[in-house]
DNA sequence: GTTGTTTATATCGTTCACGATACAAATATA
DNA sequence: TATATTTGTATCGTGAACGATATAAACAAC
């Protein structure tokens, strides 16, 4: 067998790994208020700025519309959102959140850190993490532009 | 808006777009061969030791059963492995690669470094990277014992 | 203004992930 | 040897991702 081949050779199975679960380690939180972590960090563009196009988070989520479009049906059926058209640009649906889309960041004031403590560990400390970010941002930059 | 719910300081948010962006990148190659890139890492796995049971190949990518028996049941239907119930324990089924499965690695011989030069930056490196990588594996380890 | 192109969103089909659950073989216990 | 428990795999339902495609509004060129 080659090393080339070999499971612990590859960056992509470590980081489909890290991320398949520490997304599982937001869902018995999430869970609780109904939303899934997708949903969440759909939340976190809403809450950053309200009243955005779909193309707009989608762009933000660095997602597809055809990913994000059933995603915000679904919040809108929870009664998270509510979407309609734009009015400067009828082709536009204006995402909106709820009241209830609104609380949500009150109750969910704990999850940052609650994740956060979570993967703290020897090599990801408050002092390495920035470093780690930096890694993780080249490597999105790099595969965006090509 | 509070720091804490930026998108900037989310590390989950950074793993699973990076996540996403590089597995985006093993498409144009594996789906010449009529593969998807979980259908990949289960290839790496049997070409690391074939005739394994699915509970050894859902272990070894740390995925369910409920996720590896359909992804391995395409991947018979495409005549790349076969599945036979196991001879010592009946409960088992026994995934084998066809010959087709193991051509492919010959054929597939090129996408490791491909895939790893598409990635490289300026702060990934040769030099970098087990860095990175011990810093995931912790991750990884951090969040299975949890 | 008619025609052509771009843009914003949505629909459809396929493949993952995964919780919940089912079921039969294997093993342990009484 | 019956009965209970564990183990290995599979089934079902839901929610992503994403390529391909559709549709309508906006805009451009003539």
């Amino acid at each position: 067998m080659e090393e080339k081949f070999k499971l612990e050779n590859q960056l992509c199975f470590r980081l489909y790994t890290a991320s398949r679960l520490i997304t599982q380690a937001y869902y018995p939180i999430l869970s609780k208020f109904g939303l899934t972590y997708p949903q969440y960090l759909a939340l976190l563009v809403l809450w950053e700025k309200d009243e955005r196009p779909v193309n707009d988070i989608a762009r933000r989520l660095m997602l597809e519309t055809n990913t994000v479009t059933p995603l915000l049906k679904r919040m809108e059926a929870e009664g998270v959102v509510t979407r309609g058209q734009g009015k400067k640009d009828a082709r536009q649906m204006i995402v909106k959140l709820t009241k209830k889309g609104r609380e949500l960041q009150k109750k969910l004031t704990d999850v940052p850190e609650t994740v956060g403590k979570a993967v703290l560990c020897e090599s990801v400390t408050p002092e390495t993490v920035p470093g780690l970010f930096g890694m993780l941002d080249d490597i999105i930059k790099q595969l965006k532009q090509q």
